[in-house]
DNA sequence: GTCTATAAACAGATAGAC
DNA sequence: GTCTATCTGTTTATAGAC
């Protein structure tokens, strides 16, 4: 029990350094970032930095581990209110869809994680620390997806070009920031448009695009 | 008529130059990737590149701008194909889907310049000439959707919102990389996976997941 | 159109004082 | 735990010979 409370001490330096890496990691990648950047806005010396982390990429995987956690705890605690699959999945997708528009920094940032796979090397522990937690969200979804579709309240599919999708619209959107904006014609985190999306996520996976048909 | 034709001469150190580039951009992003690469995976020395590029920043316009033009090409082929809006939605979705899964380098360059918007300036001409073709295959996507709604094809939904909708569905899934592999159990780009991309997107968008219900 | 050489700035990382 | 100073390598870009 102890062991592991040192992870939820607060850190101050250690988190506003993780605070604003995220940030600027959001914006412009692992690459894109310098360490010079992180200490100008953190008010610290660079070499500080590496006093909290060994190295670049270990800083990266932090800030990747810990809005993972959160994504997974959000999304756990949305599952386990328990009722019946269709049930779980619109509380899944709305939960999914709070947490990206409350924390505009998570859907660019998971979906850098998910294909930026070239920047890192993997062996870092807090690599495999996020890709473990990775997989075990993953791996929810897919027993739910699964679990529906036995019990006959969903349509047979491909429980993981089905998974693929939801990931593809939920995160997509909420990472495609001006673009988005542009073309949604207000800003895609406006309290407005976040509680539009749920509802047409929503009727998209319940009913499909087409009118009247379940083919 | 003359005058666009030079467009498309061949100019085999230049066209040479964009392939090395496409390749190296898709897998690490704009930041990422250094001319010395480039230089090397072209067998030109790192000066030469100047000669047809003023700039990193130019080069990798010209190398989005490329792909952006193949792929509206590729749609509005589609699209002009005529049908009901059902079968010119269904068109549209095969042939994207054929477009990104035979040059693996274009989901992931396309989502880049979608959520990269930090990375470039936005002043060069290219870029701009890459954003006006971005902005005709959105308008053209949304007409379809517009007129499938008001003709009663498709499901009363906000055209822009299903629009992204389609975009993180067909994209995000070709983009995934390594994730995907490893959750589809199969390579996203091996044929019998891209077959099956096809139907799972066209059921989804046809009948929705759930079973029988048009909620 | 490609090359060598070089400039000038910046990167990640380390050493050691305090 | 933060600092200054420094090392080493790399970056984009330019100048000018061929």
């Amino acid at each position: 029990m102890k062991a592991a409370a040192h992870r939820h001490l607060s850190h101050p330096s250690r988190d506003k350094i993780l605070d604003v890496a995220e940030h600027l990691f959001a914006r412009r990648g692992f690459a894109g970032v310098g360490l010079s950047e992180v200490a100008e806005g953190t008010n610290l010396g660079k070499s500080s930095l590496f006093h909290h982390f060994r190295s670049k990429a270990e800083l990266y995987a932090a800030v990747i581990g810990r809005i993972l956690a959160h994504i997974e705890a959000t999304l756990l605690r949305a599952l386990a209110q328990g009722g019946d699959p269709v049930a779980r999945l619109d509380r899944l997708i709305d939960a999914f869809i709070d947490e990206l528009a409350t924390h505009p920094t998570h859907a660019r940032l998971l979906l850098r994680s998910l294909f930026e796979d070239d920047e890192l090397a993997g062996d870092l522990p807090e690599e495999q620390e996020a890709n473990a937690t990775l997989q075990r969200i993953t791996t929810s979804m897919a027993h739910l997806l699964r679990e529906g579709m036995t019990t006959g309240a969903f349509r047979l599919a491909s429980v993981t070009h089905t998974l693929q999708s939801l990931i593809g619209i939920t995160i997509y959107h909420f990472a495609s920031g001006e673009f988005g904006d542009e073309l949604i014609g207000r800003p895609v985190f406006s309290a407005a448009e976040v509680k539009r999306r749920k509802h047409e996520v929503r009727a998209l996976l319940h009913g499909g695009l087409l009118r009247g048909s379940t083919t």
